[in-house]
DNA sequence: CCGATGTTTCGGCCCGGACCGAAGCGTCGC
DNA sequence: GCGACGCTTCGGTCCGGGCCGAAACATCGG
């Protein structure tokens, strides 16, 4: 093929967004451990993420340098710490969503780590609860009716409403925002959805507000305490 | 950090999957170029996707290997021929979500080709249709009940069974596939969600049986007729 | 069986970018 | 103010991997 037809050929063929960037982001092996530490909804100084990929402090400015330029995460500068977190719940969403396929195709990582099993049972999903304790409120409240989908947007029904507000959650506050009450996120452990957006972080903060469960001092994982998985069952009942 | 303290530390952080691999594989303009001409659908043969990547033979011939390996496309052999597909919806529905990011923060492509306002209106997402005319089958059946949530999965209410029936698309003989009925999938260019699933499949199927629209000959463009369209609108009023 | 066509493999070139050490800024505590 | 600390910028090295042309392999038509 000569040049002139190539190129010609590659200029008719752009159409859409470019997915390139943030691929190219994801497919570097520190970017993508920064990503993956980011994923537990802390936000990070830049030394804790060069520590997280295993590159010095300089390697790691620059990488986080192109992470916020591409707009996968958020620069907070507090005294002489840079605080990093994911731009948004749509970032979150992306790196689950290749993660599942990358657990479906068997990629997992060369030593799994200590807490792989703490993972599937709870775990962080950047503000709201995944594995098979997040499933759970979703199968919960799904299979008693609690959601309808309307034209805008998944939407709880007056049952699903009394049972959140029985938690002790203000739906009305969580509704007053802009970002939507509940989004699905497909869970790469469990390959189940669970219950994302505003009523999904409310449901976390509410677990650990009741000591029902602890956050790991470091990492995604969630602990439940022995009563707290007691109460927690109750609370979302299967079926 | 000492070369101990950084290699102890790396290895503490594996776990969970490794998605740097099908990061790197969207991260290189040839394979995203190849990544996005199938989610059109169709299957296309190693030499078509040399073209739209704009690379030599040998060069597609390496990437598809790689593509093909990390279980983001699979191989068909035809006589001569070699023909490639995504591996799955799921691969779609990871690509649509990185394209929404990418649109999102503005990274279109350099030149946004002439088909682009055909490609908001009405393009194939995989199997089904996505844009505005695939968030406005969504939004007409669940704007009037046609969707209710299930622990498993969305199912349609009776109401929505009957419109879909009314559109001569058997149910039964979909339900029988192990393929979900329904699934949501996140439109780039609407924001908004569409139907996907074997339903999503059947619809577009039929719109195209109905020759309320045709395919364009290449690309994603969904095209329909003055007389479709008005069909279509009133096969899926809103509210 | 032979040439044409489509695809893969091999060898080699070359460039982008990831990395580090050192130096330069900004901020905090004393 | 003056070091200590955290982060970024700069200069330079080095390696992975993307690309091509040529050759090998496979398949089709005749």
């Amino acid at each position: 093929m000569s040049d002139a037809a190539r190129a010609s050929t590659v200029a008719d063929m752009k159409e859409g967004p470019d997915i390139t960037r943030i691929g190219a982001m994801i497919g570097d092996p520190a970017r993508a451990n920064m990503l993956t530490a980011l994923l537990a909804g802390r936000a990070l100084t830049a030394g804790e993420l060069a520590r997280e990929a295993g590159v010095g402090a300089a390697a790691a400015s620059e990488h986080l340098r192109k992470l916020e330029a591409v707009g996968l995460i958020a620069r907070l500068k507090q005294g002489r710490h840079h605080y990093f977190r994911l731009a948004g719940d749509e970032v979150a969403h992306m790196l689950e969503a290749i993660a599942g396929l990358a657990a479906h195709h068997g990629h997992l990582r060369n030593r799994p780590g200590p807490r792989d099993p703490e993972l599937r049972q709870a775990r962080v999903c950047y503000d709201h609860l995944a594995g098979t304790a997040g499933v759970r409120i979703y199968d919960s409240l799904a299979g008693r009716g609690g959601f309808v989908l309307t034209a805008e947007r998944i939407d709880l029904t007056y049952g699903g409403r009394a049972r959140i507000a029985a938690l002790g959650i203000d739906l009305a506050l969580l509704e007053a925002k802009r970002r939507p009450l509940c989004r699905t996120c497909l869970d790469w452990s469990e390959r189940r959805t669970h219950l994302a957006g505003s009523l999904g972080a409310a449901l976390l903060d509410r677990i650990i507000t009741l000591k029902w469960a602890n956050r790991a001092p470091e990492g995604r994982a969630v602990l439940f305490s022995a009563a707290g998985e007691q109460a927690f069952q109750d609370a979302f009942p299967l079926i």
